[in-house]
DNA sequence: GGAATCATGTGAT
DNA sequence: ATCACATGATTCC
């Protein structure tokens, strides 16, 4: 598996290959107040711990906080809590996923937020794992950290998060996915869609994101389901089993969601415990926290 | 409130 | 076959 060693724009000097805009490089400060606040919520860090901690000014930190997930640190850590997590799972969520049921998926699915036209492999094509296929990707500045976007020319595959240093490690992840395929960087051609997926004013019914999802048929039910979850709200993972029609295959539910590799479009993130606790994400929990949040303080 | 324990469906080996 | 899980419910402290 030496393919690595030809992959320009994963070496390891360091050097990121990419512009870092300013709010992609918020984010790694925004990450750090997240663990501290969340870490030992316990010891309720005031702001000015944490800033000191970071060695910036508090009222600095502040306004960055803010601009970033448009909530105080304070607000922030509220939305992300048990409590509000279960209010989110409470009322709404259930009835929408019903009603969005009956609108069927059959062809281009008119689903919430993000509008999304999917696509899915054939069994043929899956067990194929990726044979035939070109894959293009990119490594581009997110507002949660560097975001490695993967293609076809039937659409978005993948979109994974890397934190400083992991975009190699954040390759490795989705290459072993489809194995047999063939990847070319070329960031050219996942920019545009690392421009829509994060700007939510390019998101719009007439212009639905094209998306193919490569999974098994079980899995591909699941993701679909997680796509209509509206932006700000959360299911459990036994809601998402009770929607595909397997109301007891909640942990396989899980597991389903865990290998989702469009991550943020197909809203992993949306899938939380049943009591409210954020159980796990693929790309670390702090960062499932901080698009709830950003969700939260956005929506 | 936990900690321990069980039933459980999928996917990888 | 067997195992690891981003689960959930139950049953003990």
């Amino acid at each position: 598996m030496n393919v690595l060693a030809t992959i320009p724009g994963l070496g390891s000097t360091g050097a990121p290959a990419f512009d870092v805009t300013p709010q992609g490089s918020d984010y790694e400060t925004v990450r750090q107040v997240i663990e501290m606040i969340t870490l030992d919520y316990r010891d309720q860090p005031s702001l000015d711990t944490i800033a000191e901690a970071l060695g910036q000014s508090p009222s600095q930190l502040q306004k960055l906080f803010t601009r970033w997930a448009g909530l105080s640190p304070k607000a922030f850590l509220q939305a992300v809590t048990l409590d509000h997590a279960k209010r989110l799972l409470g009322q709404e969520a259930l009835p929408l996923l019903e009603t969005s049921y009956e609108l069927g998926l059959s062809g281009p699915g008119r689903l919430h937020d993000l509008f999304v036209t999917h696509e899915a492999m054939s069994p043929g094509e899956w067990k194929a794992k990726g044979g035939g296929l070109t894959i293009r990707y990119g490594f581009h500045p997110s507002p949660f950290g560097t975001a490695l976007v993967m293609a076809t020319d039937r659409g978005l595959a993948g979109l994974a998060f890397a934190d400083g240093g992991g975009e190699r490690d954040a390759y490795e992840d989705m290459a072993r996915r489809w194995p047999n395929a063939s990847y070319v960087e070329d960031a050219e051609a996942t920019e545009p869609y690392m421009r829509r997926v994060f700007d939510r004013s390019e998101w719009s019914a007439e212009r639905p994101l094209q998306v193919v999802m490569i999974g098994t048929d079980f899995q591909v039910r699941v993701w679909r389901s997680l796509l209509k979850i509206p932006f700000g709200k959360a299911v459990t993972y036994s809601h998402v089993a009770r929607d595909i029609g397997q109301p007891t295959a909640s942990r396989a539910v899980g597991a389903a969601i865990g290998a989702n590799p469009i991550s943020f479009v197909v809203p992993c993130h949306r899938a939380v415990g049943k009591s409210g606790a954020l159980t796990g994400y693929h790309w670390g929990l702090t960062r499932k926290r901080a698009i709830l949040g950003w969700e939260a303080g956005t929506a």
